[in-house]
This record gives structure tokens, sequence and C-alpha cells, in this order.
RNA sequence: CGGGGCGUAGCGCAGCCUGGUAGCGUACAUGCAUGGGGUGCAUGGGGUCGUGAGUUCGAAUCUCACCGUCCCGACCA
């Protein structure tokens, strides 16, 4: 991508209104763009992201056996009252009504309608275990929304339902999810942990949840630094030495949960076992706050100049950052040669050919956190060499042309 | 919802106390200079001072109401 073909605004000041760093560096590097409380744009900078960190959880899911698809956001109240949470959800739902009068909620989640959905389409014990997922908006009208997409009201929410015939399924599904969501927060590459939630449905080790450890983070979590045992607030106070516990903060990026017949039972979704008898189905779910993540990765990863992405979720993984692009043939030749060669090598490059000025290009580089950096002026020509910077790295180095390849791997 | 801030140019702020024709920085546009860490100088465009009502000869400024927004607490990925 060339700059000069994209979309890139960028501020030296944050926003009064941005308390949390990455809400800050968020804003200052042009990811998202605020239209309300707790509803904010995706600008292309920050769509790149969200894209990237959706793929990754996108490809684990399907790899762990779930089938995506797409439920609608509009839901209507018939469903809710089935399980009586229309009443009991609250004023987090949001309660719109249609041209006929009609009640709709905006989805806060989609238990009720991936019910529905199963219980007209899946019959038979032969269908089951089932795992359904999708990557969508929710509205949850929270009581004060904070810290920019942290904790918005709109938000981008990977959901998924799985339904089975017995207990072990819901278990052996469970497990799988677990693992997968441990591989999709190792890949994008942060700081996490699993610790054990309470689960009123079903009790025991029945839910956990993922939370990126963060300073900053909303939650307490606690772990023993003597055994596996990590836990919610909530979990720990059971605990039987509970003195002993450690505790740090983390962001919750991920719950999964065992949910048992609670939904099945109200929407009547049975299933026809091996015997011919019908039976209702036993449910499980997954949720990642895919939105979250972003502030969650960034509020870990960064510095005083700004972001530092995981390279597995930077909107670019290369930024090429020429002096003199528009003033010297040399240079721009050797530039688009390199640019065109690390697209073929498969590389996300951004080049900077809006002929700006060097600390321009190098802070703003910075600020979108792009973990690495190449510069080529005419200076760096006549040495045959790169000057390549890692965000992470406090000075850029000079390196031999075929060696770039190294650096990139990281 | 309770407590506390803040609403003046895209963004960051001053002006308000003590009423009298709205300002600074940045961003944007133009020109000249500059050309390896948000460069310098000059010129220019951009504002229903959140909304409404009131007090006053006159309101960004004083009063009241409303709206928006942020922070602290109780819910959540």
């Amino acid at each position: 991508m060339k700059a000069s073909k994209f979309y890139i605004s960028t501020f030296k000041e944050a926003p009064a209104d941005a308390e949390l760093v990455s809400h800050q560096l968020m804003i200052r590097a042009g990811l998202i763009k605020k239209l309300g409380s707790g509803l904010y744009t995706w600008m292309p900078m920050g769509l790149r992201v969200l894209k990237k960190i959706e793929n990754i959880i996108r490809e684990e899911m399907n790899q762990a056996g779930a089938i995506e698809i797409l439920m609608p956001a509009i839901q209507p109240a018939e469903l809710w009252k089935e399980t009586g949470r229309w009443d009991l959800f609250g004023p987090q739902m949001l309660k719109i009504s249609d041209r006929h009068d009609r009640s709709f909620c905006f989805g806060p989640t989609h238990e009720e309608v991936i019910t529905d959905v199963v219980r007209n389409e899946l019959n038979s014990y032969k269908q089951l275990p089932m795992n359904f997922y999708q990557i969508q908006m929710k509205f949850r009208d929270e009581i004060r929304p904070r810290f920019g997409v942290m904790r918005a009201r709109e938000f981008l929410m990977k959901d998924a339902y799985s339904f089975h015939a017995d207990m072990e399924s819901l278990k052996h599904t469970y497990s799988l999810m677990f693992q997968a969501y441990n591989a999709i927060f190792t890949k994008i590459g942060l700081t996490f942990r699993a610790v054990q939630a309470d689960n009123g449905a079903i009790g025991g080790d029945g839910s956990h949840e993922f939370h990126v450890l963060a300073e900053s983070g909303e939650d307490e979590i606690v772990y023993d630094e003597n055994s596996d045992f990590a836990a919610n607030i909530e979990v720990a106070k059971n605990h039987p030495n509970k003195e002993n516990l450690k505790t740090c903060r983390g962001i919750e990026v991920g719950h999964i949960f065992q949910l048992g017949t609670k939904y099945s039972d109200a929407m009547k979704a049975t299933f026809i076992d091996e015997s011919g008898k019908p039976s209702p189905m036993i449910m499980g779910c997954y949720g990642i706050g895919v939105s979250r993540i972003v502030a969650a990765a960034i509020e870990q990863n960064h510095d005083d100049n700004g972001i530092i992405f995981p390279q597995s979720i930077s909107p670019f993984e290369v930024i090429i950052t020429p002096i003199g692009y528009d003033k010297s043939p040399l240079v721009k030749k050797a530039v688009d040669n390199l640019y065109q060669s690390l697209i073929a090598d498969g590389y996300d490059v951004l080049l900077d050919d809006r002929g700006l000025r060097p600390g321009v290009m190098f802070n703003e580089a910075e600020l979108l956190g792009i973990p690495h950096r190449v510069t080529l002026s005419e200076k760096t020509l006549v040495e045959n060499k790169y000057e390549y910077k890692n965000r992470s790295a406090s000075a850029a180095v000079m390196i031999a042309n075929d060696d770039l390849l190294n650096h990139l791997v990281s």
C-alpha cells in the first residue's frame, strides 16, 4: 500500500476526553473516531487491525471445528420472552420498535437466536455436536461506557454456540475451545491468562475467562504461584488457602461457558436420541471481545512514542520511509524495487511516498506502531545498505540489503 | 442512577470571576526558505461561543432549565 493512496490521519495531541493510554493512542494514530458515547467509527488504519484479529480468530475457530454463520443484529422480542430475558436482561438491552409497533432489541448476545435456528434445523443426535460461530457487532447500553473501545456500547464480538447430545460431548468441545482460545491469544502475541470464572448454571470447571494482563485492567484476577490455579475474584473467595494467593489486573477478552440446558429447556430445543426419545440439547457458548482486543493489545504494548503492535495484528508489517523519494530518481528506483519485492515475498508493506520530512515520517511510523521500518536514502544507497529500525529497538541499524528478510522475522 | 468536572475553529486551550464587535497553539491553504526525528518565516480561510429561555441598552461572560460528554461507584466481552 502506498501512503499517498491510503488514508492516514494522526494527531500530536490526545483529545481531552481520552483517559486510558490505549484510547489516546488509538485516537492519535487515527485508528478510531468517536461518534458518541461508546460509539466509534473504525477508520481505515484501525479496521486493518480489527480484520487481522478477526482472521486469526476465524482460522482457529475453523481449525477447532466451528462453523461460521451470521445472525441478524435486530431480534424480535418474542424470542426473548420465551427465555424470560426480555424483562430480566435489564436496561443494558436497547429495545426498539418497528413501523408496526412490534418490539425488537439490538442484540446484546445471541443465545435466543441461535437456539431458535437450531431447534428448527437440528433434530437428531446424528447431527450433533454442532458448533456455530459468528463475528458481529453487538450493542449493550452500558451504564457507563468508557475507555474508548475497551468498554464501548457497540462492539465487535466473536460468539460461538455449541450443541450436544450429552455432557461428555460438551466437555470435549469446551476443551477444544479452551485450546483454540489459547492458540488465538498466543498467535496474536498477547500476555494473557485463563482463569476460572463463576458458572451459575453448571458449576465446577464450567467457565473460564481469558484476561490480557495489564495494570489498567478493570478486573482483578487471583492466582497461586505454586500451582496452576488462577481465578477471578469471585471464584477465589472460595479457595481453601486464599491467604497465599497473589493478585494482578486483567482485561477480559474472552469467556467460555458451559451453559447446560438453560436455553434449550426454555425454548424447547430438543433432539431425538438413540432410543428415539426427545431430549433437550446441552449447550456451550464462547465469546471473544474482538474490538476490545485492539485496546488491550495497545494497553500492553506501547511506549512514549506510541503503539508497538505485535506483528500479527499490525495494520502493516513493514513501513518504508524513503528520504528523497520525490527528488532522487536513484532513491525512487531502489525504493520501488524493495517495495515490490517485499510484496512479492508476502509482506504487508506501507510505502510512505508522501514526500514528508523525515521526522514526520519517523514519528508517524512510531505512533502507528508498525514493527519494522526500512529507510532508504542517497546515503544508504552509497553504502549499498538499508537502515533498519525495529519498533521496539531504541535505535536504527545499518544492515546489508540481503540481510533484511532475516530482520523481518520477529 | 448517585457524586464531581467540562462544553469557545478539525484537535488542544485562553477569555468568563469584574458584561462592551472572539483570541492563541496546532491542523488546513498559499509563497519563500529548508530537507535524517512532528523545520522556519510570512500571508490566508475557517466560529449559531452546546440548546432554549431570562436579566440587561448590550451576554461567550450573570440566572434558570435542558442536552451532550468525561471521571469516581454499582452491571458486562
